[in-house]
DNA sequence: GTGCTTTCTTAACATACATCAATGCACAGC
DNA sequence: GCTGTGCATTGATGTATGTTAAGAAAGCAC
């Protein structure tokens, strides 16, 4: 399977090329068109996914119908919703298509067999749990700490590409504020930088 | 070494009896006194610790000389500074005591070296490091998707111990709110339920 | 192209939460 | 005992963000 996934394995993950082909031919490919749901609420989360192509989001709904994005995955991320994924509870969560997307579909049962057969992949697996761990903790600091303009510009700085994919109300989500308070930070922000 | 953490190892890591002194035997203990730092800002953390007695907490100050909790632990836990102690960077937050408080320390070669030694102490690791994530998204998505009563009113449920040994200024600042605010939140709430 | 939907913006108004300042209380040190 | 310090509460006021509603611009279906 010559593929995106048969590369990062190859050239990110470093992965051997004799463990290759018990990896990456272990795994099935699926496509979904935008708006597809890949997760829904209540589902008991079996997959990861590894994004090829395109781009989902994983996010909640409250009471109030209100979506909450907790995170967006453009191409070559690995998606899960973990806590289902490894504890085998139900989803609290959603993951849907923002674009037409292709994604590589494995479960936890590979990963565990990957490790074993390939310790370059048990570190790269390791890495992806800390570097998650990282942005989450910095999310949090941001969440807590500072304001809906600081949040703002600190992910059009980490995110640049993102930011031009995904409608607005959609940063707005993730920052955690409406749509409306997102417009009046740009307008504020564009006030101070003319340019 | 009879210890909180060799019971610890052997009752809930299920580290095998041959092993644990292999790794039981190789870590070092330091006892804090209340507000004692143990990580400042700016440092490498090289330690990861686990609490046998006691109450630490991570936190960050912003620009305005505030504080941020980002993480309290109790007796029983493992805490770190992950991003910097995985990745190598000066870290952002602080680390200190908020009572007296004994840590067994280590460091991650000896994460990396139990993991080789015991399958039990490995998937325990990942375990550690699933249910970090785990709680962290769930107060990301509260946190973006919440009010601060809902979020207050999941902490007590949370950490009903925790809620009687801290300060609420300290819970308001995990929560990101300010201590007036909470004040506020818990007088609502009492007058909606008298008991 | 025409119509329909979604997105973004703006404004007026509402609310949650922050700020500033004062008070009372509990507790530690002397 | 007194005194200082840290903490929680309260009130008056300020500000950031939410709500509701409307309209303009951009995209999509047909």
């Amino acid at each position: 399977m010559e593929s995106t996934f048969y590369n990062y394995l190859k050239k990110k993950v470093l992965v051997k090329s004799e463990h290759l082909p018990l990896l990456a031919d272990e795994v099935s490919k699926r496509a979904l068109s935008k708006g597809e749901l890949l997760l829904s609420e209540g589902q008991v989360c079996k997959n990861m996914f590894f994004m090829e192509k395109g781009l989902l989001r994983l996010y909640s709904i409250d009471e109030d119908g209100r979506e909450h994005i907790i995170q967006f995955a453009p191409e070559n991320w690995f998606l899960s919703e973990r806590d289902s994924l490894y504890f085998g509870t139900p989803s609290g969560f959603f993951i849907d298509a923002l674009e037409d997307t292709e994604v590589v579909v494995f479960d936890q049962q590979f990963v565990d067999r990957a490790s074993e057969i390939s310790p370059e992949y048990r570190t790269y697996n390791e890495y992806i749990l800390q570097n998650h761990i990282r942005h989450m903790q910095k999310r949090i600091n941001l969440l807590i700490g500072a304001t809906a303009e600081k949040r703002y510009l600190d992910f059009i700085k980490l995110y640049p590409d993102l930011t031009m994919r995904i409608p607005q109300w959609m940063v707005a989500s993730y920052l955690g504020i409406t749509p409306e308070s997102l417009s009046r930070v740009r307008r504020g922000l564009s006030q101070k930088n003319p340019e």
